[in-house]
DNA sequence: CTACACTGTAACTATAATAGTTACGTAATT
DNA sequence: AATTACGTAACTATTATAGTTACAGTGTAG
């Protein structure tokens, strides 16, 4: 299919507003760094703020903000926002009682120990804020030996 | 798209494997119960088969069996099995050179992050074995008062 | 030693989630 | 009022995966 890639738009669109600091930051100049088209971005921006991690205003002068510091953002918080789907699928359990009784508790059973794995997945996400994949970044830019601080658009 | 289960349909033709002990069980057996094709079956056992977790056998009286006791197999042996694809995607970068500097130092971070909480993830899939899986499958059974040994096909 | 019952795999179709795109109404700023 | 940007609907394109058909290969049973 096409791969899911809304949980790392989101992630990339929060860090382009984090460095934007206070400036607001329109859709397309953000589709233009993620390489993609700004109503992708929009649709995200749009669960961000649904979720009160992003302050969008219209008209000229508009755009998207941070609603909050940077290290006050979990990339659960962004995780939740965007709203992906289990990690894991369990096939329906196909309604005909021709198939052995048994198979109608595997279902059930699997969906509630991939629940528990991923939990550990979004526990993880939670120990990392956005002001931390920020430092990741510069960090690796800097190790490239990059010139940053006013770098690029 | 289609979902993905295979490691669903992996965990449930190995928790079959166990229950029929020695017993061969044949790959259309298996996929009555999960309620697909042989053939995805097939598929699924070939990987499972290929990472030592279950042996086949060709011929008449063929089938799968498994090759350890399901307390020796964790999920995480059954995910790797079956070596499902990274959860999170990154977006290519969009080789242009068009965009900021910044942007592509953003993917390889992000994927370092998500690969930290896939670990988690996995770590905790290693936490459990096949025997717990079948163990909450009858326990659950017990609570909905249907009578097992000798139960189904 | 032959028939049968399996697996293994190739090749193809079907399904469905997601990205990408176009279009346009709405809102806010200058 | 003109401009700029969002919000969202509607549609197409992409692509991973399941599902299916077909058949060659293999080993056991009788």
């Amino acid at each position: 299919m096409a791969a899911n890639t809304r949980f790392a738009v989101a992630i990339h669109t929060a860090g382009m507003l984090a460095l934007a600091e206070k400036m607001r930051v329109s859709s397309e100049t953000i589709a233009k760094s993620v390489s993609t088209n700004p109503v992708v971005v929009r649709r995200v921006i749009s669960l961000l703020a649904k979720h009160g991690l992003v302050e969008v205003r219209k008209g000229q002068a508009g755009g998207a903000a941070l609603a909050r510091s940077p290290a006050d953002i979990t990339l659960e918080d962004i995780h939740r926002a965007v709203e992906l789907p289990p990690l894991m699928a369990v096939p329906k359990t196909g309604g005909s009682k021709v198939d052995c009784p048994l198979a109608s508790f595997v279902a059930p059973v699997l969906s509630e120990f991939f629940a528990n794995a991923e939990a550990a997945y979004i526990e993880r996400l939670g120990q990392f804020t956005l002001a931390d994949v920020l430092a990741a970044i510069e960090q690796r830019m800097a190790d490239r030996g990059v010139r940053h601080k006013q770098g690029g658009k």
